[in-house]
RNA sequence: GCCCCCAUCGUCUAGCGGCCGAGGACACCACCCUUUCAAGGUGGCGGCACGGGUUCGAAUCCCGUUGGGGGUGCCA
């Protein structure tokens, strides 16, 4: 790449009213390379399909992009376009490619070129009126007339990749309606909008060759292009919104932070340099090179992208991770309270949505009960005995200075001695009877913030469940 | 069917002819730590798809096979 020739990339996603994880990870590649290059990240919003047109969708996409931090206010970012907008344009091009004798049109349905190409035994369009020099009409077509000869995409992550132009058909510009198709529109676009580097998913690989020759046919020097490999389930098939979870969005809602994404996104076909993958974008911006990019599919693990997005709650600062937590919380629960168990939850969450279920038995008037757990925990012969006692132990504490976890620790577990049981044992009972749960975080310091009396409350209360008052 | 792309641990990857008896991360297993659960620490399991070349030497280059993927619309 000519460092010197202010590159210009776009990434160019059309509105389907969800964004697509594979989609935030081509835009992303666009972006990093657009910076470190000197570049700009030109948004086009491909509307054309007016199946795929809604208002609303391009706002989704603009919240989608700011959230993995391409934002509409940097200055390395241009658009959003309309490729709608430049219809005009797209219908006048393809008329320059007829006017010069680069397409003619064509007034088979595609029924009838179906038919053709069954009787033929040849698959595609063969090419029927190449010389029959129909003019425009209602009804049809106009198609590219194909040359002889070989094209080659040089492809920064494939190397050169050759296509016999035998193998590819005099594909429709303009429908039989007069409307643009997406080869088309989408190359007069690039060119219109001086677009140096065309980087998208492999899946447009086959577009490449076509697109290069309307980019030679209308006179204009064709952009460097990059495939980088698709994104696949676990079955090895493309991401797809049918049966897979694409959703940015939805792993936004499900307590992903967007700098995880971003990071493990970036590593789905590269990698930095050294032995981990968790760097933050300054590096990723600086190292990252389309030549280094993966050429196969890489599965999207969520259970890896979970990793990273503990990895990145425990980065935090409490700081940080308090302003992170605060919209999962409810309203009214007590930001002070939340604020003091924070970093016992910080350690442990892997998500942010696992923030609030972990603690909110201190905020609840009762902890919800894992019957399950109860049966388990209270059923030892030994639990009502203990608990019991522990009840009288911390009575005592009640009031005084010595309400600290460390005091109710060790009076805990002197109790749990007299009944033959170790700490971890021991805890379980009032573990249970206090959080309704045999997990969650450290529990004396729970307890500490819970209060002497609630304490008191929930034992007094789980004894009078197991028969002991 | 045809065209194109691809092939290192289960997964994501490092590797660009000798430094590789293949490194890291996630996952998994064991142990340690431990008030539960996590985290952390230590160790372990596990891979160059196969077959031919080229070369003094191949995970790295070439060819083939097999296996995967993408495309094949008057969608984008």
């Amino acid at each position: 790449m000519d460092p010197t020739s202010s590159p210009r990339l776009r990434f160019a996603p059309s509105p389907t009213g969800y964004f697509h994880v594979g989609g935030a990870r081509t835009a992303l590649y666009n972006w990093a390379l657009a910076r470190r290059l000197g570049g700009r990240f030109v948004l086009r919003i491909e509307d054309t399909d007016e199946a795929r047109n809604r208002p609303e969708w391009t706002e989704g996409i603009i919240d989608a992009l700011a959230w993995i931090g391409i934002s509409t206010d940097d200055p390395v970012f241009e658009g959003p376009y309309f490729q709608s907008s430049l219809a005009g344009e797209h219908v006048a091009a393809a008329e320059r490619l007829h006017a010069a004798g680069h397409a003619y049109y064509c007034d088979l349905t595609g029924e009838q070129v179906q038919e053709r190409a069954k009787a033929s035994g040849r698959p595609g369009y063969d090419g029927y009126s190449r010389d029959r020099g129909l003019g425009s009409g209602p009804g049809r077509v106009l198609r590219f007339r194909v040359p002889d000869g070989v094209t080659v995409v040089d492809d920064l992550v494939r190397g050169r990749v050759e296509f016999d132009n035998a193998n590819i058909e005099d594909f429709v510009l303009l429908r039989g309606n007069g409307s643009p198709m997406f080869l088309v529109a989408n190359a007069v676009d690039d060119m219109a909008m001086g677009i140096t580097h065309v980087v998208r998913a492999e899946e447009h690989l086959p577009n490449a060759p076509k697109q290069q020759m309307l980019w030679e046919a209308l006179g204009g020097e064709p952009p460097v292009w990059a495939h980088v490999p698709v994104l696949v389930n676990e079955q090895r098939k493309k991401l797809s919104k049918r049966r897979d979870k694409v959703a940015l969005e939805q792993y936004r809602a499900e307590g992903f932070l967007p700098d995880a994404m971003v990071n493990y996104l970036m590593t789905l076909g590269w990698a930095p340099a050294g032995d981990t993958e968790i760097v933050p974008w300054e590096r990723i911006e600086a190292e990252f090179r389309l030549e280094d990019v993966n050429h196969s599919p890489a599965f999207f693990d969520v259970k890896k992208l979970r990793a990273f997005n503990e990895e990145y709650i425990r980065m935090r600062t409490p700081e940080e991770f308090l302003a992170e937590a605060d919209p999962w919380l409810p309203a009214e629960w007590d930001r002070a309270t939340f604020a003091r168990i924070a970093p016992l939850v910080q350690e442990r969450a892997k998500t942010m949505a696992d923030v609030a279920p972990m603690v909110d038995f201190l905020f609840l008037p009762d902890p919800e009960v894992d019957e399950a757990a109860w049966t388990k925990i209270m059923g030892a012969d030994w639990a009502a005995g203990l608990l019991a006692d522990v009840r009288a132990a911390y009575a005592e504490l009640a009031g005084t200075d010595r309400w600290r976890a460390e005091v109710l620790k060790s009076t805990l577990e002197a109790v749990g001695e007299r009944y033959g049981q170790k700490p971890g044992k021991a805890q379980a009972p009032l573990r249970v009877a206090v959080t309704g749960r045999t997990i969650g975080p450290p529990l004396y310091e729970s307890l500490e913030l819970l209060g002497a009396e609630e304490t008191g409350r929930r034992v007094a209360s789980a004894l009078d469940r197991v028969g002991v008052s």
